[in-house]
DNA sequence: GTCATTGCAAACGCTTTGCATCTGT
DNA sequence: ACAGATGCAAAGCGTTTGCAATGAC
C-alpha cells in the first residue's frame, strides 16, 4: 500500500502552484521555489507535480514548446488564447461549450469526458510589429 | 535565399500525410512510408512535417503523449475525441464553435487564430471493462 | 557545377528512473 | 523502526543539429 506522508517539499510545490495561479511548466516552477529560498531537486517537483495531477489537484496540458505545463485546478473551468510570438497568455470562458463536449462525448459512447481547448494567435501588441 | 527543391522525399511525406488523414506523429508516418518500400532517415521526415507546416500544409498538434502529431491541411476543420483507454480516436465537427473561437480571440485583440480542441474520455468499448 | 537536401550519429531538452540516504509517522 | 520521500546522476525519449555525401536544378 502506498500511503501519502506530508512533507515541506510538496506543500512547497502545491502553495507556489496555487500562487501563480496560471500554466507554469515544473522547471519554471522549481525556479520559482527555490527563489524563495526552500532548496528541493527538479526531481521531487516532477514527482509532486505528477502527484497533485493523480489526485485531481491539479491540470496538466501540453504546450506547443513541448514543455508539459501544470496549473492549480480552479473550479471554475477556463481555457487559454496564446500568443504565437510572446507567448503572453489570457484566460476565457465557454460555458455554452462546456455542455456541447459533454453531449458530443455522449453521442460517441464515450464517458468521463474531458478537454483542452487551446487558442493560438498573435496577440495585438505583436500583430503591429509583425 | 533559400530556394526549395523538390525531391521523391517530401513528396513521399506529403503523400502518405494526405493518405492517412487523420494525426500522426512523424515517426509513425516514417514506419509507414518505409512500409511502401521507401527508405528515408528519420530526420528528412521531420524536416519535411516542419517544412509542410511553416507552408500551411500541414497542422500540428502537442498530444498527451508527448509526441507532436501532424496532419493535413483539411479544408473541413474537425475536432477529435480520444479515448484515454485504446488509443481509438473518433472525429467530430463544431461549425459553431469556428465561428466563436474567432469573436473570442478578436474580443481580446488576437489575430491569425487557430485553436486546438480535443476531447479525451473512456469509449464504449472501454467503459464496460473498466 | 552549385548549393539545397539527405542521412547518420551525436547533441539536446524535458522528463523519468535507480538507488542510497533521509525523514515523517 | 519502517516505509515512503528525497535528490543526485544517469537513462530514456522525441526531436534537432553538425557535417560529409548526394542529387536536383
Amino acid at each position: 500500500m502506498t500511503l501519502k506522508r506530508a512533507t515541506w517539499q510538496k506543500t512547497a510545490v502545491k502553495e507556489q502552484l496555487d500562487l501563480f495561479g496560471g500554466f507554469v511548466s515544473a522547471q519554471e516552477l522549481h525556479q520559482k521555489i527555490l527563489a524563495t529560498g526552500k532548496k528541493l531537486g527538479l526531481t521531487t517537483v516532477y514527482r509532486a507535480l505528477t502527484e497533485l495531477v493523480l489526485g485531481g489537484e491539479a491540470d496538466a496540458l501540453n504546450a506547443e514548446d513541448g514543455e508539459t505545463k501544470y496549473r492549480n485546478c480552479t473550479p471554475k473551468h477556463h481555457h487559454h488564447l496564446i500568443c504565437r510570438k510572446c507567448g503572453n497568455t489570457r484566460e476565457f470562458e465557454l460555458p455554452d461549450f462546456e455542455v456541447e463536449t459533454e453531449r458530443i462525448a455522449r453521442s460517441h459512447g464515450f464517458k468521463d469526458v474531458s478537454h483542452s481547448i487551446e487558442l493560438f494567435g498573435i496577440c495585438s501588441k505583436c500583430g503591429v510589429a509583425g
